[in-house]
RNA sequence: GGGCUGGUAGUUCAGUUGGCAUGAACGCUUGACUUGCACUCAAGAGGUCGGGGGUUCAAAUCCCCCCCAGUCCA
């Protein structure tokens, strides 16, 4: 890892509180201290530099509850200038790059530290829940050093090169204030270890806040971009810094575990439903001091420091895991279902992608954990009711989502359930396969495909396993097993469109903002505006336009440039860059810079677009409005002739509800409500309508463009849109099908598009009546009367079929004279033209008949249709004894007619395509057959 | 977004190298025997082998496309 040169830690401050720098002699990392006396740096990790000693004794001068830290937190940065910013989300919907907010400074990515859009205050302070499922497996070993979900306390600055706010020294002035002069911590038991932070692409010296034993902050100064191995300078230099609201609290209480700290009560209500008795504190002090040590990456690291910790505990390591795991068990439980609630209610439906897959794997994971403590699995829904409860007061939409948050989970639930049933019914197979080959142990290929594939984790397999009475060996490298099956997979490389895109980046840089005439006025269609630039010939940069460029789901406007008097140019698309936007052209002669054009919009695109655009606000309100408020928008594109979003939902879409959704929208079509857009602060926008604006993801800019329809729906918008809903006319949804588990699309169309829908399907009734020859509307009753019709004629004709061969076989194997029959050593051979038959299954079944009634039979058919010739030879058990291979008399017979064929000794087929030669094959047939029972 | 499974009777599933779906179990119907916890016995009904193309004399089986379900990873 790269490192920074001492001088880079060396602060004003440390120098005047007199903090000595130190070299740690463990872990071998600098630190600083204002206690000569302090030999290593104190942090409580493998490395074994120090212990926890706030337990029992805590370092501040009160107790803190989670919220009384975090308004603590908050407050004293608001006295120190900092504006206080409510919580983002913790599902980072403006991110491509990620799914969960897991820092604070994820809100700000990439928009702010990048330069494009201004931060929404500078400084500014927050805490931020994050979610982190990178810390899952430590969740509950490390007494809640690692949590699935923290609040970070967040004080950022972000410095320009014209505008500096602060930097290194009183980023950590203010930190040793907080925690001295708010909390009441002693000077010297504040430590700062020097360290090199890299995330996200970006990269610069941080500063970790060690009290007690536990790191509690770091000071992040992120000032590069990592660019291969290369550090490169940021021009905005931004604080970072991460409080741990969650650590601080543990460390003010002095409890054993940090847990304890953020659920207090709510943890007791959980061990006791998991019929914990009442934990010894005591106990857990003596673990607790040691726990920093535990981190656990594999089972193998988890069986050693588990060893150490029983080694520096004195508690026998069988008590250890015997008392402890059912407590691990409980606090990772209380952890996982707040995680959950918060994500829940965000709308993250639990899928089998993105976001949705976390919350899957995260509620099976609790499923497993409720089963290993012995728990109802009901009763996941009574700690996610405390959730709400508890965390409600500061975080109303968990309160508000409960039903729906438990819903979900049920379903959930259901899933599964269903998983592991089917499952079951696998091992149990496979077990019985293993044991058929006297094998025991299931191999390790076996078990990794179980778990890809069918989603049955090891442990499961092996419970499922045990009862057929086969053995399971977990291998220690299990996930890199599994791991080793994706290899395969290597995605390509960047398309050649990003590539123009970067040669178009640069060759737009210097160029003022086009004028956006397109907002000015949505119904605007033709404007005169002067040429800045033109791009590779064929795209042109105008001053103003009222084109559309590309975005949001909504298509580039088409259209053209009039200029030179009567020269055209068709636009063919528009894209933005940046705040410029390109119009690609197709022309003979281009126009000259700095000269005027006209531009004419393809109208009638335009306004079906705008029709579209509007009408998907309706139904995205609809939809909530019917199926609950988990639905977002998972994505759309709007077009002409159709439109799609989709949604996030956790069942299949009913036809009834498909009906209230087109019902509520149309609705709202007809209430003409009126489309306000309004440009506004980032703010005040977020504060006065929630982070629902964020359907299409999060928008950048310091005024954000807010698309209000009456109070149907409200949404972060830059496409354009109507005055009123209803000019949009008409909305008919036309399909739904579901994209992805969890996620349903909705296809519809509107305006004169979604009445061309309705005719087209009344057309297709039309027809399908003039076909069954019944009036429109007893069709229904007509179809069903035909279905069961022709199964009944099905059925009929498979009864025929069966008499007729009862009475043919009957024939055949006595009075008839249609069969030519002779008897070879005791096997009647039985030969019979079935002339235009070549139905295989009649011959078959004649010749099962007459078999059943003498097994010491033969039975030769053939036949000829128009196309194919077709032989069949049947033998009864007498016969093959006898020395007749049906397989074989066919493999003889059917190349004679231009064919092949095959079977088994006692039955075989074969077929032809010359028809001419069938007789001579049948007689080959025969010769072969009585060849082989007189040999 | 990428991969992996699977779709055959009402249900859970067999179905070898393409060659009879006389498919298995449970369930169902009828009859007999029993009235005690998956009763037993006998007989019977029940299938567009997910859909559409292709290869072949012949496809549940091989190839291509689509649909549906499950699952792992990013």
């Amino acid at each position: 890892m790269k490192e920074f040169p001492a001088e880079t830690y060396a602060l004003p401050f440390f120098k005047q509180e007199g903090f000595i720098r130190k070299q740690c002699p463990k872990c071998g990392e600098h630190f600083w201290t204002q206690d000569a006396n302090q030999e290593y740096c104190g942090e409580s990790s493998s490395d074994e530099c120090g212990c926890y000693t706030f337990l029992k004794d805590p370092p501040t001068k009160k107790r803190f509850t989670l919220p009384e830290m975090r308004e603590a937190f908050l407050s004293f940065f608001e006295k120190q200038g900092h504006t206080r910013i409510k919580p983002y989300p913790v599902v980072a919907r403006w991110r491509s790059d990620i799914y969960l907010t897991h820092a604070s400074i994820i809100d700000f990515q990439p928009y702010v530290t990048e330069g494009i859009a201004p931060p929404p205050a500078n400084p500014l302070v927050i805490s931020q829940p994050s979610i982190r499922l990178t810390d899952i497996s430590n969740t509950g070993p490390t007494f809640g050093r690692h949590l699935t979900i923290f609040e970070m306390g967040g004080a950022h600055a972000f410095n320009y090169p014209d505008k500096e706010i602060y930097w290194k020294d009183e980023t950590v002035r203010y930190h040793h204030e907080f925690a001295t002069k708010v909390l009441g911590i002693k000077s010297e038991e504040v430590i700062y270890k020097e360290g090199v932070w890299v995330g996200g692409g970006n990269a610069g010296p941080d500063v970790e806040c060690i009290v007690r034993g536990l790191e509690v902050g770091t000071l992040v100064f992120m000032q590069y971009k990592v660019v291969g191995d290369e550090f490169v300078e940021l021009p905005i230099r931004t604080v970072d810094t991460g409080y741990g609201i969650d650590r601080f609290a543990w460390i003010s209480q002095g409890v054993p575990s940090c847990f304890q700290a953020i659920y207090g009560d709510l943890l007791d209500k959980v061990l006791d439903m998991a019929n914990i008795a009442k934990v010894d504190d005591e106990f857990l002090f003596r673990i607790a001091k040691f726990s920093g040590l535990v981190s656990v990456d594999k089972m193998a690291n988890r069986l050693v420091t588990r060893r150490r910790v029983s080694e520096l505990s004195g508690i026998d390591l069988a008590t250890i895991d015997k008392v402890l795991i059912p407590i691990e068990n409980a606090w990772a439980v209380t952890d996982h279902t707040k995680t959950l609630s918060f994500m829940l209610s965000e709308g993250v439906v639990p899928s089998n992608i993105q976001e949705g897959y976390l919350a899957r794997m995260l509620f099976r994971r609790v499923y497993r954990l409720l089963r290993n403590l012995n728990m109802n699995i009901d009763r996941l829904y009574d700690i996610v009711e405390l959730q709400a409860d508890y965390w409600g007061k500061d975080f109303p939409q968990i309160k508000a989502m409960r039903d729906e948050i438990v819903e979900m989970l049920k379903v959930e639930q259901e899933k599964f359930e269903d998983t592991l049933k089917r499952g079951e019914g696998i091992v149990k197979r496979i077990a019985e396969d293993l044991k058929g080959k006297n094998t025991c142990k299931i191999s390790d290929e076996t078990l990794s495909e179980l778990y890809d594939s069918h989603g049955l984790p090891p442990e499961i397999v092996k419970e499922f396993a045990e009862k057929e009475g086969i053995k399971v060996d977990i291998p220690e490298n299990f996930f890199s097993l599994v791991a080793k099956r994706h290899m395969q997979a290597n995605k390509l490389a960047e398309d050649e469109q990003t590539q123009v895109e970067h040669s178009l980046a640069s060759a737009v840089e210097g160029l003022p903002p086009t004028e956006q005439l397109y907002y000015t006025d949505t119904y605007m269609r033709e404007f005169e505006a002067t040429i800045l630039k033109i791009i590779n010939n064929e795209f042109i940069v105008l001053n103003r336009t009222c084109f559309y460029p590309e975005g949001g789901g909504q298509p580039a406007d088409h259209g053209y440039f009039a200029y030179d008097g009567g020269v055209r140019a068709e636009v063919v698309d528009v894209q933005k860059i940046g705040k410029v936007i390109l119009h690609k052209i197709k022309t003979e002669t281009l126009p000259k810079i700095g000269s005027t054009v006209q531009g004419i919009l393809d109208w009638e695109k335009r306004y079906a677009l705008m029709k579209a655009h509007t009408g998907t606000h309706l139904i995205n309100g609809a939809a909530r409005r019917v199926l609950g408020e988990h639905v977002w928008q998972a994505g759309t594109q709007k077009g002409v002739e159709t439109t799609r979003i989709d949604i996030s939902h956790y069942r299949r879409l009913t036809h009834a509800e498909v009906h209230r959704i087109e019902t509520l929208a149309n609705e709202a079509v007809l209430a003409n409500i009126s489309v306000e857009t309004a440009w506004l602060p980032r703010n005040e926008a977020e504060s006065r309508y929630g982070f629902r604006l964020y359907q299409g993801g999060a928008v950048p800019g310091k005024d954000i463009r807010v698309v209000k329809t009456g109070n149907w729906d409200v949404e972060a918008c830059a496409g354009t849109h109507l005055r009123n809903t209803g000019e949009i006319g008409y909305i008919k949804i036309r399909s739904t099908e579901r994209v992805q588990d969890g996620v349903e699309r909705l296809v519809y169309s509107v305006g004169m598009q979604a009445v061309k829908a309705v005719q087209a399907q009344e057309q297709l009734l039309w027809t399908v009546a003039e076909v069954l020859n019944a009036p429109l509307e007893k069709l229904d009753k007509t179809a069903e009367r035909l279905v069961k019709e022709l199964r009944d004629a099905n059925l009929e004709k498979r009864r025929l079929l069966k008499e007729l061969a009862t009475k043919e076989s009957a024939v055949a194997s006595g009075i008839g004279t249609a069969d030519v029959q002779e008897e070879i050593e005791g096997v009647k051979l039985i030969k019979r033209d079935f002339g235009e038959v070549t139905d295989v299954n009649r011959m078959v079944q004649t010749a099962n008949e007459i078999i059943k009634r003498n097994n010491a039979v033969v039975t030769l058919f053939y036949g000829a249709d128009g196309k194919t010739a077709r032989i069949m030879i049947m033998a009864g058990d007498v016969a093959v004894a006898k020395g007749v291979n049906a397989s074989d008399v066919v493999k003889f017979a059917a190349p004679v007619f231009g064919g092949g064929g095959g079977g088994r000794p006692n039955f075989a087929q074969g077929g032809g395509t010359k028809l001419e030669k069938l007789k001579e094959a049948v007689q080959v047939a025969e010769e072969t057959i009585k060849r082989q029972i007189s040999h």
